[in-house]
DNA sequence: ATATTAAAAGATAATAATTATCATTCATAA
DNA sequence: TTATGAATGATAATTATTATCTTTTAATAT
């Protein structure tokens, strides 16, 4: 995990050096995102914000998130489900394991990846640019309470 | 990639196992996700059979896709902009290389790949039980055009 | 072959997630 | 401090998917 202070940074950094805004809805969206504890939904990070900024509309969420992306700072998860969680900790590619029953999301280390990218590149013989990597599963503790 | 004819078989067969009436329907969705070709979309595969069968109605490709992929004989592939597409040749989780170019999709063979899955699977404390794995570049046509 | 019946289809309404619109507010810099 | 373009908030529009409900039909028994 990537330190959240220095990822915060980074990020309004980014806003500003491309011309933005700092606003407070901003802020608060970065805020979330350095940490982006449990890889927040839209919906969870809106919530977050409203309990101390009342005023805080949907809508800005999902625009400040389209802008961060665009930067390069929050990486956007997509599920077969439909839904999305965004990771602003990491925002490059990096493989994650996902509980089905409690959606809960961890991020493994892998060693063995980079060899793997290297494997695919000369077996297709494409340029490998990026990746995604999931891995879907039950947690431990959802095993528990099955028990 | 599975013989197609094979593979309609195999979803039929399913069908009827699971206590599922054959109807015209689901012979036509069964014969489009049989080869997947291009990695067919719900409007895409849609489309294809409106042709020789106009009275098909949109809700039952959708209907159908859920009941197949729910016996297993589909794959769900969703991307991050939100589309889904399909492939029910090879309705098993295996990875895939996209050409971010001509979006041309390659199945490569890793056999590194259920090594990782043990690697994590005792990493992280979790069972295991799908994944999914996309690498994304540029094809070596795409290469070629460019220089 | 026919009748029976539960399942499936077709048409469309409802829902959910995301994006667009537009009037108002505000961060920035002269 | 003020001017101005950008950002916000509220909500409408859009899009993809799912639910509803009536009609049709595949499968089974007669």
């Amino acid at each position: 995990m990537a330190d959240p202070k220095q990822r915060f940074e980074t990020i309004i950094q980014k806003l500003r050096d491309s011309g933005h805004k700092v606003t407070p809805q901003r802020l608060a969206i970065a805020e979330i995102l350095s940490k982006s504890e449990g890889h927040p939904s839209v919906e969870n990070i809106y919530e977050q914000i409203k309990k101390n900024f009342p005023t805080m509309s949907l809508a800005t969420v999902y625009r400040n998130i389209i802008l961060i992306k665009a930067l390069g700072e929050v990486l956007e998860l997509g599920f077969p489900d439909g839904s999305n969680r965004y990771d602003g900790n990491k925002p490059y590619p990096h493989p994650h394991v996902i509980c089905i029953k409690c959606k809960k999301i961890l991020d493994p280390h892998l060693d063995s990846l980079d060899e793997m990218k290297k494997e695919v590149a000369v077996e297709t013989d494409f340029k490998i640019l990026s990746h995604r990597l999931d891995f879907f599963g039950i947690c431990s503790d959802c095993m528990k309470e099955n028990a």
